[in-house]
DNA sequence: TCGTAATACCTAGTGTTACTATGTATAATA
DNA sequence: TATTATACATAGTAACACTAGGTATTACGA
Protein backbone atom coordinates (compact mmCIF):
# COMPACT_ATOMS: atom_id res chain seq x y z
CA UNK A 1 0.00 0.00 0.00
CA UNK A 2 2.27 2.39 -1.14
CA UNK A 3 -1.06 4.53 -1.83
CA UNK A 4 -0.60 5.90 1.86
CA UNK A 5 3.10 6.75 2.16
CA UNK A 6 1.44 9.09 -0.94
CA UNK A 7 -1.43 10.60 0.70
CA UNK A 8 0.45 10.95 3.79
CA UNK A 9 2.94 14.02 2.07
CA UNK A 10 2.46 17.38 2.95
CA UNK A 11 0.52 16.70 5.93
CA UNK A 12 3.00 14.84 8.03
CA UNK A 13 3.71 18.10 9.17
CA UNK A 14 0.52 19.54 9.94
CA UNK A 15 -0.54 16.29 11.84
CA UNK A 16 2.11 16.86 14.28
CA UNK A 17 1.86 20.61 14.80
CA UNK A 18 -1.62 19.57 15.75
CA UNK A 19 -0.63 17.87 18.30
CA UNK A 20 2.20 19.53 19.67
CA UNK A 21 -0.24 22.72 19.74
CA UNK A 22 -2.52 20.91 22.00
CA UNK A 23 0.94 19.79 24.86
CA UNK A 24 4.22 19.21 24.83
CA UNK A 25 5.29 15.58 23.38
CA UNK A 26 8.34 13.49 23.06
CA UNK A 27 8.47 11.28 19.59
CA UNK A 28 7.89 8.14 21.05
CA UNK A 29 4.63 9.03 22.51
CA UNK A 30 3.47 11.68 19.04
CA UNK A 31 4.01 7.88 17.36
CA UNK A 32 1.53 6.61 19.60
CA UNK A 33 -0.73 9.08 20.49
CA UNK A 34 -1.34 9.69 16.48
CA UNK A 35 -1.81 5.94 16.08
CA UNK A 36 -4.29 6.11 19.12
CA UNK A 37 -6.73 9.35 17.90
CA UNK A 38 -6.82 8.09 14.60
CA UNK A 39 -8.45 4.91 15.57
CA UNK A 40 -4.92 2.86 14.25
CA UNK A 41 -4.85 4.14 10.81
CA UNK A 42 -1.74 6.38 11.13
CA UNK A 43 1.44 4.72 12.15
CA UNK A 44 4.02 6.89 12.06
CA UNK A 45 7.59 4.84 11.55
CA UNK A 46 10.80 6.81 13.10
CA UNK A 47 12.62 7.84 9.42
CA UNK A 48 9.47 9.86 9.26
CA UNK A 49 8.75 10.84 12.42
CA UNK A 50 12.83 12.11 13.87
CA UNK A 51 13.88 13.94 10.00
CA UNK A 52 10.08 15.88 10.33
CA UNK A 53 10.74 16.97 13.52
CA UNK A 54 13.90 17.94 13.30
CA UNK A 55 12.81 20.02 10.24
CA UNK A 56 10.62 21.50 11.66
CA UNK A 57 13.06 22.24 14.68
CA UNK A 58 15.21 23.70 12.24
CA UNK A 59 12.42 26.08 10.80
CA UNK A 60 12.02 27.47 13.72
CA UNK A 61 7.96 26.13 14.43
CA UNK A 62 9.24 24.02 17.54
CA UNK A 63 12.09 23.60 20.04
CA UNK A 64 13.21 20.16 21.01
CA UNK A 65 14.21 20.03 24.70
CA UNK A 66 15.98 16.86 26.76
CA UNK A 67 14.75 15.39 29.80
CA UNK A 68 16.45 13.57 31.71
CA UNK A 69 14.10 10.46 33.15
CA UNK A 70 14.74 9.10 36.70
CA UNK A 71 16.93 5.69 35.60
CA UNK A 72 19.35 8.40 33.43
CA UNK A 73 16.90 7.74 29.92
CA UNK A 74 16.46 10.80 27.66
CA UNK A 75 13.51 12.12 26.38
CA UNK A 76 13.79 15.06 23.75
CA UNK A 77 9.97 17.02 24.29
CA UNK A 78 9.43 19.31 21.23
CA UNK A 79 7.42 22.44 22.58
CA UNK A 80 5.18 24.28 19.59
CA UNK A 81 6.44 28.19 19.31
CA UNK A 82 4.50 30.94 18.12
CA UNK A 83 5.85 30.79 14.43
CA UNK A 84 4.54 27.00 14.99
CA UNK A 85 1.24 27.79 15.50
CA UNK A 86 0.83 30.44 13.23
CA UNK A 87 2.13 27.53 10.03
CA UNK A 88 -0.88 25.24 11.99
CA UNK A 89 -2.99 27.73 11.40
CA UNK A 90 -2.53 27.97 7.83
CA UNK A 91 -1.83 24.53 7.12
CA UNK A 92 -5.33 23.51 8.55
CA UNK A 93 -6.95 25.84 6.17
CA UNK A 94 -5.31 24.90 3.33
CA UNK A 95 -6.30 21.35 4.29
CA UNK A 96 -9.78 22.65 4.24
CA UNK A 97 -9.26 23.77 0.68
CA UNK A 98 -7.80 20.86 -0.35
CA UNK A 99 -10.51 18.70 1.31
CA UNK A 100 -13.29 20.88 -0.30
CA UNK A 101 -11.91 20.75 -3.87
CA UNK A 102 -11.38 17.14 -3.54
CA UNK A 103 -14.67 16.24 -2.59
CA UNK A 104 -16.33 18.28 -5.43
CA UNK A 105 -14.47 15.78 -7.39
CA UNK A 106 -14.30 12.76 -6.11
CA UNK A 107 -17.73 12.94 -4.60
CA UNK A 108 -20.14 15.44 -6.79
CA UNK A 109 -23.08 16.39 -5.11
CA UNK A 110 -26.14 14.10 -6.42
CA UNK A 111 -28.67 16.55 -7.75
CA UNK B 1 2.67 26.70 -2.71
CA UNK B 2 5.04 23.66 -2.21
CA UNK B 3 2.13 22.63 0.05
CA UNK B 4 -0.51 22.23 -2.66
CA UNK B 5 2.56 19.95 -4.77
CA UNK B 6 2.34 17.80 -1.86
CA UNK B 7 -0.96 17.70 -1.10
CA UNK B 8 -1.69 16.50 -4.58
CA UNK B 9 0.87 13.46 -4.13
CA UNK B 10 -1.27 10.29 -4.37
CA UNK B 11 -4.32 11.85 -5.71
CA UNK B 12 -3.87 12.32 -9.25
CA UNK B 13 -4.15 9.45 -10.06
CA UNK B 14 -7.50 9.48 -8.21
CA UNK B 15 -8.80 12.58 -9.73
CA UNK B 16 -8.00 10.82 -13.24
CA UNK B 17 -10.04 7.71 -12.83
CA UNK B 18 -12.91 10.43 -11.14
CA UNK B 19 -13.13 11.94 -14.64
CA UNK B 20 -12.81 9.17 -16.98
CA UNK B 21 -15.13 7.32 -14.84
CA UNK B 22 -17.86 9.48 -16.52
CA UNK B 23 -17.03 9.93 -19.80
CA UNK B 24 -14.12 9.59 -21.93
CA UNK B 25 -11.83 12.95 -22.57
CA UNK B 26 -8.25 13.94 -23.75
CA UNK B 27 -5.59 15.78 -22.12
CA UNK B 28 -6.17 19.28 -22.38
CA UNK B 29 -9.86 18.81 -21.25
CA UNK B 30 -9.35 17.09 -18.59
CA UNK B 31 -7.30 20.19 -17.19
CA UNK B 32 -10.02 22.41 -18.06
CA UNK B 33 -12.43 19.97 -16.34
CA UNK B 34 -10.71 19.60 -13.50
CA UNK B 35 -10.45 23.73 -12.69
CA UNK B 36 -13.84 23.50 -13.26
CA UNK B 37 -15.54 21.24 -11.56
CA UNK B 38 -12.74 22.26 -8.13
CA UNK B 39 -13.68 25.72 -8.73
CA UNK B 40 -10.73 26.84 -9.80
CA UNK B 41 -8.43 24.83 -6.82
CA UNK B 42 -6.81 22.21 -9.12
CA UNK B 43 -4.94 23.86 -12.00
CA UNK B 44 -2.40 20.63 -13.77
CA UNK B 45 0.33 21.11 -15.58
CA UNK B 46 0.95 19.12 -18.21
CA UNK B 47 4.06 18.15 -17.02
CA UNK B 48 1.97 16.37 -14.06
CA UNK B 49 -1.05 15.07 -16.39
CA UNK B 50 0.70 13.69 -19.27
CA UNK B 51 3.44 11.60 -17.55
CA UNK B 52 0.12 10.39 -15.28
CA UNK B 53 -1.84 9.32 -17.98
CA UNK B 54 0.80 7.48 -19.56
CA UNK B 55 1.26 5.75 -16.55
CA UNK B 56 -2.15 4.80 -16.06
CA UNK B 57 -2.07 3.49 -19.61
CA UNK B 58 1.00 1.31 -19.08
CA UNK B 59 -0.87 0.03 -16.09
CA UNK B 60 -3.72 -0.56 -18.07
CA UNK B 61 -6.33 1.18 -16.30
CA UNK B 62 -7.08 3.63 -18.99
CA UNK B 63 -6.75 3.02 -22.69
CA UNK B 64 -6.13 6.11 -25.31
CA UNK B 65 -7.27 6.31 -28.76
CA UNK B 66 -5.85 8.93 -31.31
CA UNK B 67 -8.52 10.88 -33.03
CA UNK B 68 -8.47 12.81 -35.38
CA UNK B 69 -10.22 15.94 -35.91
CA UNK B 70 -11.14 17.65 -39.33
CA UNK B 71 -7.89 20.05 -40.34
CA UNK B 72 -5.92 17.37 -39.37
CA UNK B 73 -5.32 18.33 -35.60
CA UNK B 74 -4.96 14.95 -33.25
CA UNK B 75 -6.58 14.42 -29.90
CA UNK B 76 -6.28 11.82 -28.03
CA UNK B 77 -9.14 10.23 -25.70
CA UNK B 78 -8.91 8.41 -22.82
CA UNK B 79 -11.41 5.58 -21.99
CA UNK B 80 -10.94 3.77 -18.59
CA UNK B 81 -10.85 0.37 -18.56
CA UNK B 82 -12.78 -2.31 -15.91
CA UNK B 83 -9.25 -2.25 -13.78
CA UNK B 84 -9.33 1.01 -13.94
CA UNK B 85 -13.01 1.19 -12.17
CA UNK B 86 -12.23 -1.35 -9.56
CA UNK B 87 -8.54 0.93 -9.14
CA UNK B 88 -10.88 3.89 -8.82
CA UNK B 89 -13.43 1.90 -6.44
CA UNK B 90 -10.50 1.66 -3.97
CA UNK B 91 -8.64 4.48 -4.27
CA UNK B 92 -12.35 6.66 -3.29
CA UNK B 93 -12.39 4.62 0.05
CA UNK B 94 -8.91 4.99 0.55
CA UNK B 95 -9.23 8.58 0.27
CA UNK B 96 -12.70 8.53 2.80
CA UNK B 97 -10.37 6.88 5.06
CA UNK B 98 -7.67 8.77 5.06
CA UNK B 99 -10.13 11.86 5.27
CA UNK B 100 -11.87 10.14 8.46
CA UNK B 101 -8.04 9.61 9.43
CA UNK B 102 -7.17 13.42 8.95
CA UNK B 103 -10.37 14.91 10.54
CA UNK B 104 -9.98 12.73 13.94
CA UNK B 105 -6.89 14.28 14.34
CA UNK B 106 -7.20 18.06 12.63
CA UNK B 107 -10.51 18.39 13.82
CA UNK B 108 -11.36 16.83 17.07
CA UNK B 109 -14.63 16.42 17.72
CA UNK B 110 -15.25 19.11 19.99
CA UNK B 111 -17.49 17.62 23.18
C1' DT C 1 19.38 -15.74 33.46
C1' DC C 2 18.64 -15.11 28.94
C1' DG C 3 16.05 -13.76 25.10
C1' DT C 4 12.44 -10.90 23.51
C1' DA C 5 9.63 -7.01 23.45
C1' DA C 6 8.86 -2.34 24.53
C1' DT C 7 10.73 2.15 25.07
C1' DA C 8 13.50 5.95 22.98
C1' DC C 9 16.35 8.17 19.77
C1' DC C 10 18.99 8.67 15.24
C1' DT C 11 20.20 8.72 9.94
C1' DA C 12 21.91 7.35 5.14
C1' DG C 13 19.85 5.92 1.17
C1' DT C 14 15.61 4.71 -1.87
C1' DG C 15 11.44 5.32 -4.57
C1' DT C 16 7.55 7.80 -5.95
C1' DT C 17 5.62 11.68 -7.90
C1' DA C 18 4.18 16.56 -8.89
C1' DC C 19 6.23 20.06 -11.15
C1' DT C 20 9.61 23.18 -14.12
C1' DA C 21 11.21 24.09 -18.36
C1' DT C 22 11.23 23.29 -22.85
C1' DG C 23 9.90 21.62 -27.42
C1' DT C 24 6.59 20.75 -31.41
C1' DA C 25 2.50 22.07 -34.05
C1' DT C 26 -2.19 23.91 -35.46
C1' DA C 27 -6.26 27.16 -34.95
C1' DA C 28 -8.27 31.36 -33.61
C1' DT C 29 -8.07 36.14 -32.54
C1' DA C 30 -6.41 40.88 -32.13
C1' DT D 1 1.36 39.41 -38.17
C1' DA D 2 1.80 38.45 -33.46
C1' DT D 3 -0.26 36.53 -29.65
C1' DT D 4 -3.20 33.39 -27.36
C1' DA D 5 -5.49 29.09 -27.01
C1' DT D 6 -5.45 24.41 -28.19
C1' DA D 7 -2.99 19.90 -27.91
C1' DC D 8 0.60 16.65 -26.88
C1' DA D 9 5.24 15.28 -25.14
C1' DT D 10 9.44 14.57 -21.96
C1' DA D 11 14.05 15.19 -19.49
C1' DG D 12 15.40 16.76 -15.22
C1' DT D 13 14.41 18.60 -10.27
C1' DA D 14 12.77 18.79 -5.52
C1' DA D 15 10.28 17.11 -1.80
C1' DC D 16 9.31 13.78 1.36
C1' DA D 17 7.63 9.27 3.45
C1' DC D 18 9.70 5.26 4.17
C1' DT D 19 13.32 1.14 4.50
C1' DA D 20 16.86 -0.63 6.85
C1' DG D 21 20.10 -0.22 9.82
C1' DG D 22 22.26 1.47 14.26
C1' DT D 23 22.64 2.59 19.70
C1' DA D 24 20.88 2.06 24.39
C1' DT D 25 17.82 1.25 28.50
C1' DT D 26 13.87 -1.14 30.85
C1' DA D 27 10.53 -4.80 31.65
C1' DC D 28 8.84 -9.38 31.32
C1' DG D 29 8.37 -14.24 30.51
C1' DA D 30 10.51 -18.75 29.82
Amino acid sequence: MAQRRELMKGNADSLLLCLLGQQPMYGYQIIKELERRSQGYFKFKEGTLYPALHRLEKGGLVAGKWQRLPGGRQRRYYYISDKGHRLLAVKRSQWLDFLTAMNLIIQPAQT
